[in-house]
DNA sequence: CTGAAAGCGCTTACAG
DNA sequence: CTGAAAGCGCTTACAG
């Protein structure tokens, strides 16, 4: 039993078991990779010593040697954002399924961070997901020279041979948008996200555009990504006068619908709340959040469909773009003081386009 | 600009460098890492050959010659789970600051898959932390056996030579049954966790043996670790009569207060909810959430303390237990009928022990 | 102080 | 079909 009983009983190579069985070290070799071997004799001598000796192959030295690593590197900004989580369940259960495992890296929402960690996890990986990456485009455009297949999630990387897969989340704020004015509201908030985030930016554009197209007064106030800057900032929306709220994503929503209980401001009777990601916790809140669905679980398996093609055929590049779509549950309602014919209706799921 | 323009212009070695610097092999190794070279001249053309050839190292081929790998593994059951999200980011957050990476595993509650990840993942980093691992104990004793600092958490390993570092559930739970008897509850329900949960076991037991301290009858039903388990098997519950529910964890107490809102079962007026591990979004939830809190990031942190210092002088098997403590917001109410003095205590903070 | 050489533990052409 | 040998890209004793 090669285990160590204390301090390093040096751990038994390949050389070793060779030497117990009586072979060479390509027949270990061959055996242990289940390569053809006629004398039956052999294979079981070597794994009668291997076992013996206690032997585990050194996986650094094989990768080395054959220059692969059978590890896939995914890099996201915060793993405590649900959002990130469920991109992450998507990827993990596609890539289970064949012969790579999944290698996950954390940048804290730090751009310098980010970089960093990409050129490391590059050396070690035979590819990489970057979900949302918050570098600049010079970075990116350095990854790009790491000469292994990457695709980025919700990054526009135009011109730069890196795959990309996100969410139109321009089409589902603008469902959203329309579906506050069909319900008669007139001027609406917006809780915006970080800055360094690009969804953030297309959100806020398709949440402009939409209600600018309608005719839609808008106030933004720049909250973040978590509850608590939901709960901070809405007090900004109700002193601009706004009769609904958008919010970046379902975390602020939920500290802004915190606050308006606080505040005794009724959702959706005094003011309408939707959300953005459809994370679980969204149908379970009091009331059920209204909010457009993203399928995050769609652009985990997505993003390695992508990659292993990137892989197989060496070639990048492509562009791909998955639905948002509005899920209406009971945090909006018509507008307090205009009710109209478009009201009341509930729990309905609009189609993208 | 050693780049590949498209096709596989072979990456630069550190053989390429030297040549191109007209020095050997060795002192491209010395001026890379930043070891003392005396020819200033030396150093330069060596930087300015490596730029000039775009080369980086193998990070594959220095750890195989070092035999150490600056990468601490972790696995966690399911990353959709705040709970482990917050422990990763307590450990990320220290070993970022050193010299190491994280890199996380997800084995999707599976004990084989869990495994299998472990012996893979132990071949490429210096150290593991596994967060509640959900494998067998003879699985764990292989583990053991892996001759590499492993660090459970939430899992008592008596007897093997793992480091333990856990959360004293029992305290907290015995709090929050204590807490509902004090507002005058006298039958209590449990929305159990996942049979393979170690800390399931150890919650029910301290609710089981606090209850029956103080003379409280239990109602157990097992729901799981999502909402939709609490959702689904509260029903259960009610039937049998109880006035107070804790539930395994935040999520399922998510779960069951969505349920109760469809029920218009009022809480805390008709019946109280306790959770457990104080999730960011229990106190913005409609009622703030009565939660038992634990300490997520401080496990992470003390997993990694103790990793490392696992790793520095090569002992083992030290064993650590944090504790857990009832936060009370507004989920919780003395029993409806039974009105007492100890009622009403609201948004104190009760330290454990 | 720098360079030539050994060697980490494997896999895989190449001989026999 | 099996074995002897080369070599992946580094780091690090060892010479000079």
């Amino acid at each position: 039993m090669g285990r160590n009983v204390s301090g390093a009983a040096k751990r038994a190579t390949i050389i070793d078991v060779a030497r117990q069985a009586r072979v060479s070290i390509s027949t270990v070799s061959r055996v242990l990779n289940e390569r053809p071997v006629a004398d039956q004799e052999l294979v079981v001598r070597v794994r009668a010593a291997a076992d013996e000796l206690g032997y585990r192959p050194n996986a650094v030295a094989r990768d080395f040697r054959r220059g692969r690593t059978t590890s896939i590197g995914v890099v996201v900004p915060d793993l405590a954002n649900p959002f990130f989580t469920h991109v992450l369940k998507g990827l993990a259960n596609d890539v289970r399924a064949g012969e790579h495992r999944l290698l996950v890296v954390d940048s804290g929402e730090d751009p310098e961070e980010e970089i960093q960690l990409v050129e490391q996890l590059a050396e070690r990986c035979d590819g990489m997901v970057l979900c949302s990456p918050r570098m600049s485009r010079a970075h990116l455009q350095a990854v790009a020279g790491l000469d292994i297949p990457v695709i980025c999630t919700n990054r526009s990387v135009a011109g730069l041979p890196l795959g990309t897969i996100g969410v139109d989340s321009a089409v589902g704020m603008a469902q959203a948008v329309t579906h506050l004015y069909e319900l008669g509201h007139r001027h609406v908030g917006y809780l915006a996200g970080p800055q360094s985030s690009w969804s953030d930016a297309r959100r806020r554009e398709g949440l402009t555009s939409a209600a600018a197209a309608c005719g839609m007064e808008v106030s933004v106030t720049v909250a973040g990504s978590a509850s608590d800057a939901g709960f901070t900032r809405l007090p900004d929306l109700l002193r601009e006068g706004v009769t609904g709220v958008l919010a970046f994503n379902d975390l602020v929503a939920v500290g802004a619908l915190a606050r308006l209980r606080e505040l005794e401001v009724a959702v959706p009777g005094d003011l309408s709340v939707v959300g953005f990601d459809d994370i679980p916790v969204a149908a379970f809140l009091g009331p059920p959040l209204t909010t457009v669905s993203v399928p995050k679980e769609d652009l985990g398996r997505a993003a390695w469909a992508m990659l292993r093609q990137q892989m197989q055929d060496g070639e990048v590049a492509s562009e791909q773009w998955l639905p948002s779509a509005l899920v209406v549950r009971q945090s909006t309602a018509p507008h307090p003081k205009r009710l109209q014919s478009g009201a009341g209706r509930r729990d309905g799921r609009r189609a993208a386009r």
